[in-house]
DNA sequence: ATTATCACCTAAAACGTTTTAGATGTCAAG
DNA sequence: CTTGACATCTAAAACGTTTTAGGTGATAAT
């Protein structure tokens, strides 16, 4: 059996308050008696048990985030990288970290009522902000601690973190039309998904803002996995040969675009530029190197978890809803329109 | 404030005992009072404090997974389905999962002992067995329920379940020398980790086996990540131009070793071949599609989390040391030796 | 000699649940 | 009428901690 404050009290013939007490450094308890205490404790090998720190302090000192998966196997290194940031920032702050996997929609809400009114987190980190979030507007209304990475429609005040990627999508399609591209497809992120609406609009945006209508044929949505991607690529290069860029939302789904893109017999950077979104490792590693917008995922998941904490701590935030501007990174997979007639 | 069982027997003019006992089922409850607790219960919106069912039940109904992360830009896609399958598994039994991520080394074993000895968790998942692991001897010793993911060198006996890597890169040694290749590289794990070893030695069993020398001169040892990949691939093949396979103990070395190959201008599949471990899902979108070894990750995500459940619930497990064949998963990364005389 | 002040300690309550050990009342059998 | 069996309920203890409210005794001030 693991030791107690009792045993320890019992040990030295004092009262189990006198232990907590000293053990906690309370300065009604003599220096004296704390360091006796102290390396009795120690001795003994006494290591306090958290659950009933807990349900006397009615606090967990434990946060949730869940995963949202889609289907078994999921593999987006990009929650790799999160949940590293996350954690890490977790345990520099002594908290626990409980995680759950869950696909969206399919019983998702249920895990979230479980944390809430079960108490088994003190807040909750929301990732893949949705439009009409019902995970948003129930944490609101249960008045739930959390931190959204994203934003959403909802009219509703909460702390977000947000990275401006309206800007990032316009940053790399003016980019390519720099390049000399006219004829530039574009695959979304499923419309459900807030920022799908934000990088669409910088697309949109950054065509009219050079003279190029908006065809709407040109724009396509994939499910962000490499697998999407390539279907989609095969499609639109066959559909329409005169595209010479495609503008995908994440990196996965640039992957697998380039993947048909090469089926196809295109050479990428030559015949067809194709770009993606997030930086992810592996876009280093493409061949040829992917031009993307690159979000800061370790830092994000570093900082919306900070922010949690501290309104968990009911530590005022100095900013709650913050807008990150992603930067562009451009590699070889973009390069000059053949095509094209850039500064000419 | 939250309704406690308190408020239901205030309520209804019982005892606390009498709410708890019908709210469990127990047969000693009037089938009458039974329901019309239950129904009382939903109409208050009773939902029970599992940190008090915890403190009296001396169990957390949690299980604890530790991450080892190697920097903090990790992404490893491996880990995310990995953690999708345990995950799934430990939500359909009802158990929370909790998760640290930390790198090998660095306050480690501080985590595990917070989790062991503060009573966190009730058990343990331990992936990426090292040598002399100490970890599971740290386990062992505490008689702390776990089940690892991979064997370890220790001659002690615990509950595992692990992939038989040797035949897997045995199998992957044969294809390519089916194939007709003389000269085949191999980049290795780091020596810690218990599975370099198997792998390493399927290796050198296959080339024994067709009577190929071992060359130490071609056995490296890389980081398991795509860039690691990249770097060796560019030393093998600038060294050594007559290697005409690369064998890489997993998928994101083999990717970044593809990077490489290309970018000294040889042809994938076709000069050299190139072969990975794991079957990631981006292997079969990679270019040409990596030849690799199949591990059914999502699987033995679930299943190491379904064998350590039963542990911590005192279930016997019918097998306690599982070892899974991998399936050799033949692509385009890898055809024919040109310099080779297969078959001849 | 009384009172106030202070340093140090602790009994008891509290957190919300489950379990234990037994109380109460009813009914049937003897 | 007594006894035993049974169904139903509950007071109290227990889990291990922290907090509250106050007690004790020593010393200093009046």
């Amino acid at each position: 059996m693991a030791i107690t404050q009792q045993d320890i009290a019992n040990k030295l013939g004092i009262s189990v308050a006198t232990v907590s007490r000293a053990l906690g450094g309370y300065s009604d308890i003599a220096k004296s008696t704390q360091e006796h205490v102290k390396k009795t404790a120690q001795e003994m090998g006494y290591r306090p048990n958290v659950i009933a720190r807990r349900l006397q302090k009615q606090q967990t000192d434990t946060i949730g985030f869940i995963i949202p998966t889609h289907g078994p196997r999921f593999s987006d290194p990009y929650f790799t990288e999160l949940l590293t940031g996350i954690g890490n920032e977790a345990a520099e702050q002594d908290y626990d970290l409980l995680v759950s996997t869950r696909a969206a929609g399919s019983g998702e809400m249920k895990i979230y009522q479980r944390m809430v009114s079960e108490q088994r987190v003190d807040g909750l980190l929301i990732v893949r902000t949705r439009q009409d979030d019902q995970r948003i507007r129930y944490l609101i209304k249960e008045n739930f601690p959390f931190v959204a990475f994203g934003r959403s429609d909802t009219n509703a005040n909460y702390p977000y973190l947000d990275v401006d990627s309206q800007s990032g999508i316009y940053q790399i399609t003016q980019h390519l039309i720099d390049l000399g591209h006219k004829k530039l497809a574009y695959i979304s992120a499923p419309k459900q998904l807030q920022f799908a609406h934000h990088r669409l609009t910088g697309y949109k945006q950054a065509l009219l803002a050079n003279n190029i209508p908006v065809d709407t044929d040109l724009i396509f949505c994939g499910e962000l996995t490499e697998s999407s991607g390539y279907k989609l690529g095969l499609k639109i290069l066959t559909k329409y040969n005169d595209v010479t860029a495609i503008i995908a939302s994440n990196d996965l789904m640039a992957l697998g675009t380039m993947k048909a893109t090469r089926e196809l017999g295109y050479e990428i950077g030559e015949d067809i530029a194709i770009t993606g979104f997030d930086d992810v490792p592996l876009a280093t590693h493409a061949h040829p190197p992917l031009t993307t917008v690159r979000q800061p995922i370790y830092e994000i998941g570093r900082q919306i978890c900070r922010m949690l904490l501290q309104t968990v701590n009911n530590t005022p935030l100095e900013n709650d809803q913050v807008l990150l501007k992603p930067e562009l990174i451009i590699r070889e997979s973009s390069k000059l329109s053949k095509g094209g007639d850039a500064y000419s």
